[in-house]
DNA sequence: GCTGAAAAACCGAACGCTCGCTCGAAAAGT
DNA sequence: ACTTTTCGAGCGAGCGTTCGGTTTTTCAGC
C-alpha cells in the first residue's frame, strides 16, 4: 500500500497535539507514532475505528496498552489525530496552485482535480480512513470534515464562475455542478477496489474526470 | 422525514426473515418491525449501527431487550435485515422501466437517473444506513451492497452502449464513464444535508444529473 | 356472551465478556 | 542516581444475549 512521506506527516500530527503527548524525545515519538498510526489505519480497513479495540492496536503495533496512551490521552484523540491530519493535507494542497495557473480557469480545473486525485491516491489509507469515520463522531470532528469538503468545493465554484466571466463556461450552468465535482473526485478512493480489480489506472481515472467535467461546463 | 410505504416494505422484510421472527400474527408483527425499524434507523442515524446499543434501541423503540430478540435472533441479523431490503428495493425498481423506454437509450437512460434518485429519496433513511454501514460488515453483507451497486452500474453501461451503437453518444467515450454515473446519483443522499440548506431541491438535482451525463456523452 | 386454560407475546434482571482506561512498578536511557 | 519510557494486570462500565416468569390474547365448550 502506498504512502505518503509518513514521517513528515507524523512530525506535523506531533507538534499539532504535543500537549497530549507526553514523549519528549522527538525522533522516537515520530517512529512510534507511525507504526501506531499505521496500524491504526490497517486495522480501522478491516471492521471501521469503532470496531477496533485498543487491545487489538496495542497487539498489530506492539506497544503495550500503557504505551499507546503516551500518544493519546484517549481513543477519540486518535480519531482527531487522524482526521486533523487528512484536512490538513488537502487545504495545504489546493491552497498552492502552481504560479500563473489561476489566470487560466480551465487548465486551474485540471490542475486540481489532477491535485486533489494525486493526494487522495498518496494518502489513500488517511482518505479511505476520514471518509468512512468522520459521520459517526463527535460534533466538532463531523464540523471540521464538513467544513473541509465546502471549502474544496469553494475553490471549484470559483474557478467555474471565472471560466464562466472569460466566457469558457456557459453561462447558463447550474449552480449545483460545482457540488458533482468533489464526488468524482472521491470515487477514486472510496470505490478504490473496484477500480483496482478493473486495472484502471490513475492517469486514466484523472483524464476521464477532467475531461467529464469540461464537458459538462463547456 | 418522508419514508416509503414503510408497512409495505416490513411486510416484504417480515416474509424474507418469517425463519427467525417468531411473532406469528402478521399485522402485529408488521406493525412492530416498523417501529422497531424505524427507531433502528433513527438511532444509527446519530453515531453509526455499531455505537447503538439495543437498550437504547429498547428504548427508542418502546420494545423491551426480550422483545427485540422475537424479531431478530442478533444484532447483525437485524444488520442484514436492512440492507437486504434496500438492495431488493434497488433491484425491483431498476428492472422495471417504463413500456417501450428502452428503445431509446437516451430516454431510458434519463429515467434510470430520475428513478434512482427518486427512490433514494422516498427511503432516505435505509440509503443512508445502507451506504454508512454497509463497509464495516461481515463479508457476505459487503458482498450483496457490491454486487448491488456493480448491478447498476451494469444497467448503466448498457445503455451507454446502445446509445453509442445507435450513434446518440460519441464513440470514443472512456469506459470509466458509467461508473462515474453512480457517486452522482449517490451524492443526493449521502451530502443530503448540504443540498436541504442550500435549498435545493430534487427536481433541480435530478436536471443537473441527467443534463450533467448527456453532455459527458455526447 | 362468558369462562378458563392453553398459546402467544412480552418483560427485564442477570450473565459472561470485552471495552476504554489507569497506575504502580519495571526497564531503558542519560 | 535520576528522568523518561514501557509495561500489563486490573477496574468499573456497558455490551449482546438469555431465560424463567408474567401478562395478554385466543378460542373451544358451555
Amino acid at each position: 500500500m502506498p504512502q505518503m512521506p509518513s514521517e513528515t506527516l507524523c512530525r506535523s500530527i506531533l507538534e499539532a497535539n504535543a500537549a497530549t503527548i507526553s514523549v519528549r524525545k522527538e525522533a522516537l515519538a515520530v517512529r512510534r507514532l507511525q507504526t501506531i498510526l499505521g496500524a491504526a489505519l490497517r486495522l480501522s480497513a478491516e471492521r471501521g475505528f469503532h470496531a477496533m479495540s485498543l487491545r487489538a492496536l496495542s497487539q498489530e503495533a506492539g506497544v503495550s496498552m500503557g504505551g499507546l496512551y503516551a500518544y493519546f490521552d484517549s481513543k477519540s484523540t486518535l480519531l482527531r489525530m487522524i482526521l486533523q491530519a487528512v484536512t490538513r493535507a488537502v487545504e495545504e494542497t489546493l491552497a498552492q496552485p502552481p504560479q500563473g495557473i489561476a489566470e487560466d480557469p480551465v487548465a486551474h480545473l485540471d490542475w486540481l482535480i489532477d491535485a486533489h486525485i494525486r493526494l487522495t491516491e498518496e494518502m489513500l489509507p488517511w482518505f479511505i480512513f476520514a471518509f468512512m469515520e468522520a459521520k459517526s463522531f463527535p460534533r466538532d470532528l463531523r464540523r471540521m470534515a464538513t467544513d473541509s469538503e465546502a471549502m474544496t468545493e469553494g475553490y471549484i465554484a470559483q474557478i467555474i464562475e471565472r471560466a464562466v466571466a472569460q466566457g469558457q463556461f456557459r453561462a447558463d450552468l447550474s449552480p449545483i455542478v460545482p457540488a458533482l465535482v468533489k464526488p468524482l473526485l472521491q470515487d477514486w478512493y472510496v470505490k478504490r477496489t473496484k477500480y483496482r480489480r478493473r486495472g484502471i489506472g490513475i492517469e486514466a481515472y484523472i483524464a476521464t474526470v477532467q475531461d467529464s467535467v469540461r464537458r459538462i461546463c463547456r
